[in-house]
RNA sequence: GGCCCGUUGGUCAAGAGGCUAAGACAUCGCCCUCUCACGGCGAAAACAUGGGUUCGAUUCCCGUACGGGUCACCA
């Protein structure tokens, strides 16, 4: 089933979080894969050492798992071209490094940071490495290495034409070797720069098609220089709109975290779920063809999806959107799944009886799992309120004195109701309004916020009073009386 | 600043020389209704700009503006 006529993966950095962004990159990668029945691998870029994460690896691997992404090759599930962790892969690097530079196309650079630091300070923007070490003679370049003077290996970009590469989204990229740096291949540390690592990785492992953001599109011509130094074939580059998102000054750029809870770890633990968010996410930078509809599995984007679908111009991440699309998501669950999902965002569990019951009415109006527990919390207790104000309402033309004249009544009929469900408190309480002369409008708006305390309540008063029981909605009203009084 | 990329309603977007320029979210209105949601119906709302090419440009080309990306021993 699985073949290897389309190999993409997704490589992120261990940062410690999983940022929507890069989670959007890594659906489409899986998606460009599978839709060819391809492999879809997973490696990690570990190779700067000073930011690692400790639990990095497992937070990219658990929001892949949950998200339904799986890897066919990867941490955890091995695979014919592993390790796939780049700091398991070190020795590897270098060799190819130095491979290249038999080659002629990279070189030993003995220069001192402290030079180089002078450097950027002299240029200010725009100024790079002056390529000081790049025609070292031989008998130099081995005495400094003999000497064991610390040393970087950089790549010899040439110094005039063009390098030209196709993407896929973005059509025919050229650009002048000049404006290309002689980029660090390896550190002195001994770790490989991601500018090269990730080339040798991706040939070593088959990768067919890279799939990356936008931000790469301008220094992908040195990667394809270093694929025609080796005499590698170059893959097929997918570069995919930025996703962007609005900062609190309103203006645009690359999603971060400076625009607040943008990753997948702060969307779940917010109540977003997690079909919702991939739901949404692959729709930012991608569009189906012929269809309108907006709904998606997994499976269904894997059948759906194409490159020719993936826009050019970078999208804004919305949240309210995303808010439409989670609780479109939400009334779809069963009760039984919804209950499973809604639990752990509950702080004050009801009795499961009563849970069971309470459920279905907050189930149709939320956006987010987050927002069940202010809606349900009047259940367990009532909240305190300014009867005054609770008790006033224009549309019913209620007033306090209007709810105090009509709650003895109230009182009196439900306390001689034997029956207690919905049906026959409504039944009941429309028949004692249009004995009273009230409107039915008014006098449930009344039981309702009397019984609940609140203006706004998901179900209506007979709803309510049929899940406290007899005891409390009497309880209830009692208090609502002597608040008025 | 150099280089690269982009630009259809507030947002996501369809469109691919000739359309009354789709649809969705959000907004507003109406309906439904024991509040609020849900649901239904409807409204308002867009081709950045100047020049070409063409019988005809949102669509092709060039410039301008605006936005973004990138210029690390980070990925």
């Amino acid at each position: 089933m699985i073949n290897r006529t389309v190999v993409t993966r997704f490589a992120p950095s261990p940062t410690g979080y999983m940022h929507i962004g890069n989670l959007r990159t890594a659906l489409y990668s899986y998606l460009i894969a599978k839709h060819e029945n391809g492999t879809f691998i997973l490696r990690i870029e570990d190779t700067d050492r000073e930011r690692l994460v400790e639990g990095a690896t497992d937070v990219i691997i658990d929001t892949l798992r949950v998200t339904g992404l799986r890897y066919d090759e990867g941490p955890g599930v091995g695979g014919e071209n592993g390790p796939y962790v780049q700091s398991e892969r070190k020795d590897i690097y270098l060799r190819y490094a130095e491979e290249l530079v038999r080659r002629g196309a990279a070189y030993y650079c003995f220069c001192s940071k402290e030079r180089l630091e002078a450097l950027h300070e002299e240029d200010g923007v725009g100024g790079g490495y002056d390529r000081h070490c790049r025609d070292l003679p031989k008998e130099e370049v081995e005495a400094n290495l003999k000497a064991g003077i610390p040393y970087v290996i950089r790549q010899k970009i040439p110094l005039d034409g063009t390098t030209t590469y196709e993407d896929a989204v973005f059509g025919t990229i050229s650009t002048e070797n000049k404006e290309l740096q002689d980029q660090i291949l390896m550190k002195a540390d001994g770790y490989p720069t991601y500018n090269f690592c990730h080339v040798v990785d991706d040939h070593l492992m088959g990768v067919t098609h890279v799939v990356r953001g936008s931000e790469y599109l301008t220094s992908t011509p040195k990667y394809a220089l270093l694929y025609d130094a080796f005499g590698w074939k170059r893959p097929v580059y997918v570069h995919l709109p930025l996703l962007m998102g609005r900062g609190e000054d309103g203006t645009v750029s690359k999603l971060s975290k400076r625009h607040g809870a943008v990753s997948f770890a702060d969307l779940t633990a917010d109540g977003y779920l997690p079909e919702a968010i991939v739901n949404y996410i692959a729709l930012l930078g991608w569009c189906p063809k012929n269809t309108e509809n907006e709904f998606f599995t997994l499976d269904e984007l894997t059948r759906a999806f194409s490159l020719e679908g993936i826009n050019k111009s970078p999208s804004v991440f919305d949240y309210e959107k995303l808010l439409w699309f989670n609780g479109e998501y939400i009334r779809k669950l069963s009760p039984e799944e919804f209950k499973k999902r809604a639990i752990p965002f509950i702080k004050d569990l009801p009795a499961p009886e009563k849970l069971d019951r309470i459920l279905p009415l907050v189930q149709p109006r939320i956006g987010k799992l987050s927002e069940i527990d202010g809606k349900i919390a009047f259940f367990s207790r009532l909240p305190d309120y300014d009867a005054a104000e609770l008790f006033q309402n224009k549309k019913n033309k209620i007033t306090p004195d209007a709810a105090k004249d009509m709650l003895p009544g109230l009182s009196s009929v439900l306390s001689d109701l034997t029956e207690w469900n919905n049906d026959a408190l409504y039944a009941v309480l429309t028949a004692h309004a249009e004995k009273s002369g009230v409107k039915s409008g008014a006098l449930l708006f009344v039981a309702r916020a009397a019984v609940s305390g609140l203006s706004v309540t998901p179900g209506g008063a007979t709803e309510i009073m049929d899940i406290l029981g007899k005891e409390e909605t009497l309880a209830r009203l009692e208090t609502a009386a002597k608040r008025l009084a």
